[in-house]
RNA sequence: CGGGGCGUAGCGCAGCUUGGUAGCGCGCAGCGUUCGGGACGCUGAGGUCGAGAGUUCAAGUCUCUCCGCCCCGACCA
């Protein structure tokens, strides 16, 4: 490919709106831009590199036996409806009508449809278990759309749907997606790790993400310091030291006059003890609009994902003035003694006496202990911090990080089954449902991983399996007929033997062809130079190595496709 | 959705406070010089100043409304 005719420009500056790192040279290297907030296109390069990693994803999915189809983009709204998903999803997602007013939505995920197909396709256990995938584009009006390619609104998927007779199997093609993933993102050169994850409003029992560490991340990691163990903050748990505490012979409770003082930092400042040493009630109301409070150690934050979870509801919302009326409670002052509403309590509320408020202004009580003053239903529902015990190990402390989602794995067992009433003939001739998992990979998102986590203050530094090209062949000065001629004569030879090359034939100074080469980052830099040719030899230079190296003007051919050769594909 | 920031040439920005000829750098086009780490000279093209309404003799600049883009948070397989 002849440089000069690329459709796609370096900047020399990345424009404003780029902020992370990898968000700027997918700009300024050309690799993509922007049409609207969140909806990119593929600029030649960036499409050579999207068609690697999706190679790389097909292969290690082929190699587990899964089978590729396609569905389409637009999708019918009834089998949505008929999983509930169709109102669920209506803040995030695309819809449209056809000319008869009937309704479409741009696909979210497959998971309606491929049950629709596994029941023609697959009508008896003894065509399963059955892995079948896809990459197709996804459209999710993201309220933020973010860094470039990371959270797109509309993006290719790789989703991939198992179905198996029952919970062992799908278990196992479970183990089996979790393998190849591992192999794919090795492959890709992404160092992602699993980690258990939240299975949200789907339900479902096992879930972990593929994530890989980096600040430009969205999501938040817990990481054992001494286990494997890795948790979402979302789904992350602590171990928490009990038995030594105790209750008894605690004074009976007693009230202290605290004016003014309506948050736990006030009261640390105002009665000199930590924030540990109180409770903190908050007031929530659930999706049914049912108000529940709950009950955390002064020091903690609650965690929504889990409370959501713990209350079996998609949204909790902070309570309204009526509602604390309701419950007998008054802001500022709330505690969970004498609160008219359910209460929960958060397992991180030990066997002690705390400080907590009196549902009574300017007062607050002492010695209030669980169990004896007051009773809730035992829940998780706060954050882990840095330094908590290792809910796995139990002595390792709990470290947090940054962590971008490149792919999640998911067993849902028969949800979307028993609600499609998807079924097949089992062994014993009656009809059971799917054990279903889904697995997906965000095409885009896994480029701009590789970017954030590949690059230098000059550029990108590709992993050569997804590199747009093998090799950058520079030629200098492009007015020197020797050089000319044999730069062509090299790179005509260098693609018969199967060597990708990016040509830089443009009449440029040799500073920003190097810059050019080093900003797009193509593993190989083959410079053919007047310089060079005096002595007979050509200069290769890896991108990710300082020296370079000279070569006989002879066996360049050889010699460069030895080292493209040697690399991983 | 809450909070904040920004929209002036393809990109980066100044001009707005105090209304009066729309500018700079990069890039782009032509010619010449140069040719191993973002060269130089000359010439040139390129603007509904995000949109609409208003105030004014006069609006990039002041007022109002809307739109777009980015960041933090919330939300999100």
């Amino acid at each position: 490919m002849r440089q000069s005719k690329l459709f796609g420009r370096t900047l020399r500056e990345a424009p404003a709106e780029a902020q992370t790192p990898g968000h700027r040279l997918v700009l300024r290297a050309a690799i993509a831009k922007p049409l609207a907030a969140g909806l990119y296109t593929w600029l030649p390069l960036g499409f050579r590199v999207a068609k690697k990693v999706e190679r790389i994803i097909r292969q290690e999915q082929n190699r587990i036996g899964a089978q590729e189809m396609e569905m389409p983009v637009l999708t019918p709204a009834e089998p949505w409806k008929q999983t509930g998903r169709w109102d669920a999803l209506e803040p995030i997602t695309f819809r449209t009508k056809d000319h008869n007013g009937r309704e479409f939505m741009v696909s979210y995920t497959h998971e309606e449809f491929v049950h629709l197909h596994a029941m023609q396709e697959t009508q008896s256990y003894k065509q399963m278990p059955q892995i079948v995938y896809h990459f197709q584009s996804k459209g999710r009006d993201e309220a933020r759309p973010r860094a470039g390619l990371l959270r797109l609104r509309e993006f290719v998927m790789k989703d991939a749907y198992s179905f198996d007779v029952d919970q062992a199997g799908l278990e196992k093609s479970y183990a089996a997606e979790h393998e190849a993933y591992a192999r794919t993102f090795e492959r890709m050169g992404l160092d992602a790790i699993s980690v258990e994850s939240d299975t949200g409003a789907m339900g479902g029992d096992i879930a972990h993400e593929f994530q890989v560490l980096t600040e430009v991340g969205e999501d938040r990691i817990a990481i054992c310091s001494n286990c494997d163990y890795r948790a979402n903050l979302e789904k992350a748990t602590r171990y928490i030291e009990g038995g030594s505490a105790r209750a008894d012979g605690v004074p009976a409770r007693s009230a202290i006059a605290t004016p003014g003082t309506e948050s736990i930092e006030a009261l640390e400042a105002s009665l000199g003890q930590p924030g540990d040493a109180f409770l903190k009630t908050l007031l929530f109301r659930d999706q049914s609009r049912k108000v529940v409070a709950v009950v955390l150690p002064g020091d903690r934050d609650v965690n929504e994902a889990k409370l959501r979870k713990a209350l079996a509801t998609g949204e909790v919302k902070f309570a309204s003035d009526a509602d604390f009326v309701e419950a007998g409670a008054v802001p500022g002052y709330i505690g969970p003694i004498g609160l008219k509403t359910r209460v929960l309590v958060d397992h991180g509320v030990g066997a002690r006496p705390y400080i907590a408020g009196a549902n009574k202004k300017d007062v607050h009580f002492r010695d209030v202990v669980l169990g004896r003053d007051f009773e809730g239903e035992r829940v998780d529902a706060s954050d882990v911090r840095e330094g908590d015990l290792c809910p796995k190990c139990k002595v390792g402390r709990l470290t947090i990080k940054r962590g971008v989602e490149v792919g999640n794995i998911f067993a849902y067992g028969t949800y979307y089954s028993d609600k499609m009433n998807a079924t097949f003939v089992a062994e014993d001739g009656t009809r059971r449902p799917f054990f279903g998992g889904s697995y997906g990979i965000g095409l885009e998102r896994a480029v701009q991983t590789i970017i954030e986590t590949h690059h230098d203050d000059k550029g990108i530094v590709w992993p050569p399996q997804v590199a747009p090209y093998h090799a950058h062949v520079i030629a200098l000065p492009m007015n020197d007929e020797d050089v000319r001629t044999k730069a062509e004569a090299l790179v005509a030879k260098l693609e018969t033997s199967g060597v990708e090359v990016l040509y830089d034939d443009r009449d440029e100074s040799a500073g920003v062809k190097f810059a050019d080469a080093d900003l797009i980052g193509i593993p190989l830099r083959v410079t053919v130079s007047k310089r060079n040719l005096k002595e007979n030899a050509v200069e290769l230079k890896l991108r990710t190595a300082a020296e370079s190296e000279m070569v006989p003007h002879g066996s360049a051919v050889d010699r460069i496709a030895e080292i493209v050769a040697s690399w991983p594909r």
